[in-house]
DNA sequence: GCAATATGATTGTCTCAGCAACAATGTCAG
DNA sequence: CTGACATTGTTGCTGAGACAATCATATTGC
């Protein structure tokens, strides 16, 4: 994610719209605060950053096993040169290989070796033991289908 | 912020506990969207990206417009050298000046320049209208407060 | 008063993402 | 069929942040 953190309308106008703001504060400080959290964990525990398990769990979730660059960049919410990148170091590491598309010679598939499926499997209880840490169990189990409703209005 | 976007259980899993993740997913993709809409239209109007305009409010909104590298930073959230770069460049655009400290000779105050409010004041509309567009427009006014307390939950 | 330690800021180096340009391939109008 | 245009993935370049090391200065303990 990007690095953004503060915003405030104050400098020299009294803003009147500075409570508004509340919210979207709390909206970047939290995001902020929760994944560096889990990025660190993530870290600590497998020495996988979160764009690389963010990979694994893509592919994992899909018929396959594997899908085409542009898709996964996609998925990713990154660009595709990122990418590319991000699969040559998977590629290296092992956990994901690319197979030429029969169909579609300019395509690649990005496809899960074993060794990712294991390795997915060995981190994805960190990750989610750390999204109940710091993101659901901070958050009324009445209140999540609220939250989510609220946060589901941002996207396009 | 960094690149964070899906995470899922699934895999091999039937995983129960997909449906609470969705308030997870939301937040994730929620974030990522605004953000970016946001510096798009930054860097389209103002060609300044978050992290400089955030070092511009920082300044702006505190008593005499200056504030320690060290203390910058950390209301950045970034690190003190992400923030002695940052400052580099926005020395060099005039729009920040650094002050050495009188009572502590090691520190450097960055102070915000006159060219910096200027700056500033051509931009805040830009961002203020993205937040409101983007942000506080999609979440209805009752519900902002009810918002505001779920995400500071999720802070230290 | 002086050595040891802590702190503020900067710098070097590494990593990683985006953009623009490119080659290879696919698609489609005529 | 063919030539214009679109799409896919990769690459070189550049910008930007994190971390560790460093430098200068403050502070603390003796």
């Amino acid at each position: 994610m990007q690095q953004v953190s503060e915003t405030d309308t104050s400098a020299q106008q009294p803003s009147p719209a500075d409570a508004q703001l509340d919210s979207w504060r709390a909206f970047l400080r939290s995001h902020a605060h929760v994944t560096r959290q889990l990025e660190r964990e993530l870290i600590a525990e497998h020495g996988m950053g979160l764009a690389e398990y963010d990979v694994l769990v893509q592919l994992a979730a899909v018929p396959d096993r594997q899908l085409r660059m542009s898709d996964l960049a996609e998925r990713l919410l990154l660009s595709r040169s990122g990418a590319t990148r991000l699969i040559d170091r998977l590629e290296a590491a092992g956990q994901v290989e690319r197979v030429s598309c029969e169909s579609d010679r300019r395509g690649q598939w990005a496809t899960l070796t074993p060794a990712g499926v294991e390795r997915l499997r060995a981190a994805w209880p960190t990750h989610l033991r750390g999204i109940r840490e710091h993101f659901l169990s901070r958050i009324p189990p009445g209140e999540r289908e609220h939250l989510r409703r609220s946060l589901e209005r941002l996207l396009p």
